[in-house]
Order: structure tokens, then C-alpha cells, then sequence
DNA sequence: CTCATTGGTTACGTTGAGGTGACCGGTTAC
DNA sequence: GTAACCGGTCACCTCAACGTAACCAATGAG
């Protein structure tokens, strides 16, 4: 018998996702939070980003924020004010990702407890 | 003003996810396609996964595998036989997971282009 | 004069995820 | 005798992601 990964319906689509997923791939692990917090819709500034998305610090938001404009997800609105006022909001493209990533995080919600469960049963059982 | 974070609809929604995310938080970045790859229905034994999922080492596929199982979300069959054979699938939660997974790699699959050209087009202009 | 504000940047140090390569056990085929 | 098969495990090392803390520029308020 073949190998699976030379089955017809598989091989194609393995060598799609190795690259591909690595691009959705939640770069760091901050990048799905930052999306869906933009994901609200209105622009949101530097300093509500920090805040919302709770333990990122400075540094790290602003990589992120860096890759996701690069990536075409993000556009930023810089004010030429004084304090200086920065809005992020998300593009067209951004908002076309934050629909599965959105799904993600209520698929979150909605069964960490079970999940919790099932990791107290298998530790139990090896204890 | 209220900072954004005591904002009504935001301070819940925040304290949510922090913890919430970081479980669906695709643990390590295997775990999106080992879940996507298990998706296809049937069992896979470790060897096929290892030639889907290119690029992943044993050791690193089996913590990965490990780490579902103790979630809850894929069952190991160990059969007695030698040389020996091991078959994960999903189990009911590990295939509720898989939906938003698999839009998730969808989207990476029609939007990479896109992805990419932005990426050209603000490294252009940085130059 | 000095402090606060905003949106960063920079230098530095740590840690843990992930890669590599060697090794194993039980059985069959050569 | 030995090689191959499969599904791992173990010891070891590396690098980049992340955190921390200091600093900055321009302006208005006190």
C-alpha cells in the first residue's frame, strides 16, 4: 500500500498548508487576540490595545501590530497631535480573517471546561 | 473618558480570553495541522501523520499528540502487534475543534496571495 | 520649572520550544 | 547473524520570542 502521504486527495494538500498555515499562523501568540479586539470594529489606539489585550507589553504589541500592517491586516491611523494619537483598525482582508478566528475563540469559551475535565481524568489516571 | 478596558462591554470580554485563547492557543505551532490532518475522518497512525505534517519531528509529534489526548481531543489506539501500530483520531470534542480549524486553514489557503503581495508592497515602500 | 501624557524604541537577559541524533524492543524475512 | 520495521524515548544544544527597564520628543497644565 502507499505511503499516505502519496494517496491521491492528500499529497496535494499537504504541501499546501505547510506554507500556508504558517502564514495564519498566529505568528506569536498574541497576533489572534490583537485581531479579534480589532475585530469590534472601530479603530482602536496603542494605549486601549495594551489594555485589552491583558499582559502584552509594549514592545511585543508593537511588533505585532508591525507584522500584522505589513501583512496588509491592520491599517494605522497616526494623528499628527500632541500627545500623539495612533488608531489601529482592521482592513478588508483583516476583517475576512477575523471571522475564523473569532469562531476559534468562541470554540474557546465554550469548551474550556471540558478540557479542564478531560486533563484532571488523564492526570488521575497516570497518577 | 474610561479607559477602554472598564468599557461595559469590554472589561468581561477581556478577562475571558487571556485564559480562554491560550487553550484553543494552538500550544505549540504543530497543533493546528495535526488537528486539521486528523479532520479527515479516519484514524491515522503516527508514521502517516508524521509524513502529512511535514516537517515535524518524532519527538515533537509525540508531545503534540500527548497534549491533544490529555485535552480530550484525540484518542490513541494502541493495537499489540509488532512491529507495532498506533492509530489517534478525533474524538467528538477534538471534532468540534476541527471546524473552526479548518476555516482557519481555508483562509490561509485563499488569502496567502494576498498576504504576500502586501507584504512586497510595504517593503517597497520602507526601502 | 516640572510634571504628565502618548506611542513608541533600545539594550539586555532569560527561558523554553523545538531540532538533531543516538538508541531501544519484539518479531519476521533474508 | 543481521537487517528492517514502527513508535517511540532520551540527552543535548540553539535560537528567537518574550519580558523588563530605561529612555525620548513635543506640548499643555499647574
Amino acid at each position: 500500500m502507499w505511503p499516505l502521504s502519496q494517496k491521491p486527495g492528500w499529497a496535494a494538500a499537504t504541501a499546501i498548508w505547510s506554507t500556508r498555515m504558517s502564514l495564519a499562523r498566529l505568528d506569536n501568540k498574541w497576533t489572534a487576540m490583537v485581531v479579534i479586539a480589532l475585530g469590534r470594529g472601530d479603530g482602536l489606539r496603542f494605549g486601549d490595545l495594551r489594555a485589552v489585550v491583558q499582559g502584552i507589553s509594549a514592545k511585543v504589541l508593537t511588533e505585532t501590530l508591525r507584522d500584522l500592517e505589513r501583512d496588509g491586516i491592520v491599517a494605522r491611523h497616526e494623528y499628527a497631535e500632541m500627545p500623539p494619537r495612533v488608531e489601529y483598525e482592521l482592513t478588508a482582508l483583516g476583517r475576512t480573517l477575523h471571522v475564523p478566528l473569532q469562531a476559534l475563540g468562541r470554540w474557546a469559551e465554550k469548551h474550556t471546561a471540558e478540557v479542564l475535565e478531560a486533563r484532571e481524568a488523564y492526570d488521575a489516571g497516570r497518577r
